[in-house]
RNA sequence: CGGGGCAUGGCUCAGCCUGGUAGAGCGCUCGGUUCGGGACCGAGAGGUCGGAGGUUCGAAUCCUCUUGCCCCGACCA
């Protein structure tokens, strides 16, 4: 491709709505074009990487079993109505009327349609298990898209989907995409992590993300130095703690007054008595959160979170362990009225028609001081098990880069952002149960098939990718996805020798079915094509200029490590040849 | 949906406070000189100042309403 009549025109100032690198350098580059919020357009040259980071996880899929089908994307309501999903899918879900006035949607997810598909084709257990893929737009009316690629609304997902007769084949199926995932982002080359997650509303199944580690990553994910557990901050685990029971202290009322101090760390160096002249350390204290719990019938009501001062609340553990539908701060005007006090003071200790759950860091520990629903004072000597009569114990805080493992002996947490580029997820008989997805098994007898759904964000893929690939002079494509792998850069377009040159190698590169970009764009310095070169960030730069041709030379630079080559213009075709071997 | 901000040529922005001829840099076109890390000179094209209403002799500028977009918090590939 001559880069003369290529559409795409570079920019040398940062658009100002791009806010991360794999933006700025899409945009920079004129890749991508913003339409609508949240909505772009490809130009050729990302198309080119989009498409080959397809096949790569076509061939992978495909080797694994999988095969490929599209579904359309705009879907009718009878299907979400059937799957409950109609009512219970947000506002995420873009939903129009057709002219005969019927409700239909911009498809989010297939799985609807997928279940369709199986139950009207599959009736026997002989035709399981199955697993099918598609590469396809999907359309998800974000609250806040975001980061370019990263978070679009339209955005391109290769969506897949598993029919089993039972768990354990579901199951071993589950293990079979996981190791999939692992290959295709080992062959894109990006650093990631398979990561355990929360399953959300499903329960009872399990499911993991893939990360591709970057700092504008949207998630925190922390991860063992020892073993392979790796999780969602959403969803780590904490050690519980085994110290020795304590001596019992008495409670004491109002013991510390704190008046017109506000934040508990202040509130602790001003906790002084004889026995704490430095005030109490953060680690004697707790904080209450009053929460609106509403569980799976609708049902209200009021919940207490009682966490050590120095952590922080982790809400999705909260709902999980209380098995709730959701969860979220109770108004502060309530909570005032309810502990009679100014927020900061308020505790546990008293509330009779409020449940408790309280944090399994605090077990067995005695002397803490806590809110005495009272403005301005703490209690001294909490002692949870004793003090609180309604009480539950769950691990309910945010693990922290530094804590132990939950999982080994040996090992501390260490702290990751990450983008989630992919989910393997169980499904169990969520959709199958609701729209007769059954099959006959051996025996004649009907059942549900259980179901997986395996996602990979391929447009975010390829953000991810430069987010992750990129220096201060552009982008660095990995070689497996670079649109190209030579970016030939004509340096006197004008000139006839340099030209000869070039037109030789075209042939040359053509006949081998290399992959080449030619800036044969004339009347731009050199300089110029230097800067679009690194900013376009292909594998391989190759520069012909007259001065070179004198001595008969020309150069090769990598552009990952910037080592250069000056070779003997009649070595060229050869040494291209051989690094070209060297992909894929 | 709450909180904050922006909207002026393709891009980045100035002008607005204090109403009176719509500007700069980059990009684009033409001519010339340059030519190995975003060259220079000259001449051009391109904007109903997001939209509607109002105040005024006169509105990019002041007022009201509206739309779009961006950023900070709850969703997810």
């Amino acid at each position: 491709m001559r880069q003369s009549k290529f559409l795409f025109q570079t920019h040398r100032e940062i658009p100002k709505d791009a806010e991360v690198i794999s933006h700025q350098l899409m945009m920079r580059s004129g890749m991508l074009l913003k339409l609508s919020s949240g909505v772009y357009s490809y130009f050729p040259l990302l198309l080119r990487a989009i498409k080959k980071f397809e096949s790569i996880v076509r061939e992978e899929l495909e080797k694994s079993g999988c095969q490929e089908l599209l579904m359309p994307f705009v879907q009718p309501s009878d299907l979400w109505i059937e799957s409950g999903r109609w009512g219970a899918y947000g506002k995420e879900l873009l939903r129009f009327k057709d002219r005969k006035d019927n409700d239909f949607c911009l498809g989010p997810t297939h799985e609807e349609v997928v279940t369709d598909m199986v139950r009207k084709t599959i009736k026997s257990y002989k035709q399981l298990p199955i697993n099918v893929f598609q590469v396809q737009t999907k359309f998800r009316d974000e609250i806040r898209p975001r980061f370019g690629l990263q978070r679009g609304r339209e955005f391109i997902m290769k969506d897949g989907y598993s029919f089993h007769v039972d768990d354990t084949d579901c199951d071993r199926e589950y293990w079979n995409m996981f190791e999939t995932y692992k290959r295709i982002f080992t062959r894109i080359g990006l650093a990631f992590r398979p990561v355990e997650a929360d399953s959300g509303a499903i329960g009872g199944s399990f499911t993991h993300e893939f990360h591709v580690l970057a700092d504008s990553g949207e998630d925190a994910i922390l991860s063992c130095s020892h073993c392979d557990y790796t999780s969602n901050l959403e969803k780590t685990e904490c050690r519980p703690i085994s110290s020795a029971p304590e001596a019992p202290v008495a409670l004491k009322q109002c013991h510390f007054s704190t008046p017109g101090i506000v934040g508990l760390v202040d509130q602790a160096h001003h906790m002084v008595d004889t026995d704490h002249p430095q005030g109490v350390p953060l680690e004697k204290t707790t904080k209450l959160y009053l929460m609106k719990i509403l569980d799976y019938s609708d049902k209200e009501s009021i919940w207490g979170a009682v966490i050590g001062g120095a952590y922080e609340l982790n809400l999705v553990k909260m709902k999980n362990a209380l098995q709730a539908k959701s969860i979220e701060p109770l108004d502060l005007k309530l909570a005032e009225s309810l502990t009679q006090c100014k927020s900061g003071f308020m505790g546990p200790v008293g509330l009779e028609k409020v449940k408790f759950i309280v944090d399994l860091k605090l077990k067995g520990q005695t002397g803490l001081t806590c809110g005495a629903n009272k403005t301005d004072f703490h209690h001294f000597g909490f002692t949870p098990d004793r003090d609180i009569k309604n009480i539950h114990w769950g691990d309910i805080h945010n693990a922290e880069a530094g804590d132990r493992c939950a999982r080994c002996e040996a090992g501390k947490y260490l702290s990751f952002r990450g983008i989630e580029v992919g989910q393997v997820f169980k499904l169990g008989l969520k959709y199958s149960l609701p729209m007769k997805c059954n099959f006959l098994d051996m025996s004649g007898k009907e059942k549900p098939m259980v179901m997986g759904c395996y996602g990979i964000g391929i447009t975010r893929t390829v953000a991810a990718a430069i987010e992750q690939n990129h220096d201060e002079d552009g982008i660095i494509w990995p070689e497996s996805i670079a649109p190209y792998h030579f970016h030939i850069l004509n340096l006197d377009a004008d000139n006839a020798e340099t030209s000869a040159v070039i037109e030789d190698l075209e042939v040359f590169l053509r006949n081998e079915g290399i992959e080449f970009l030619i800036d044969d764009r004339s009347a731009l310095s050199p300089g110029a094509k230097f800067k679009d070169a690194d900013l376009l960030g292909l594998p391989y730069r190759i520069t012909i200029g007259s001065k070179g041709l004198k001595d008969g030379l020309v150069e090769i630079r990598n552009r990952k490590t910037k080592d250069v080559l000056k070779i003997p213009i009649k070595e060229l075709q050869s040494v291209i040849y051989d690094i070209n071997k060297t992909f894929d």
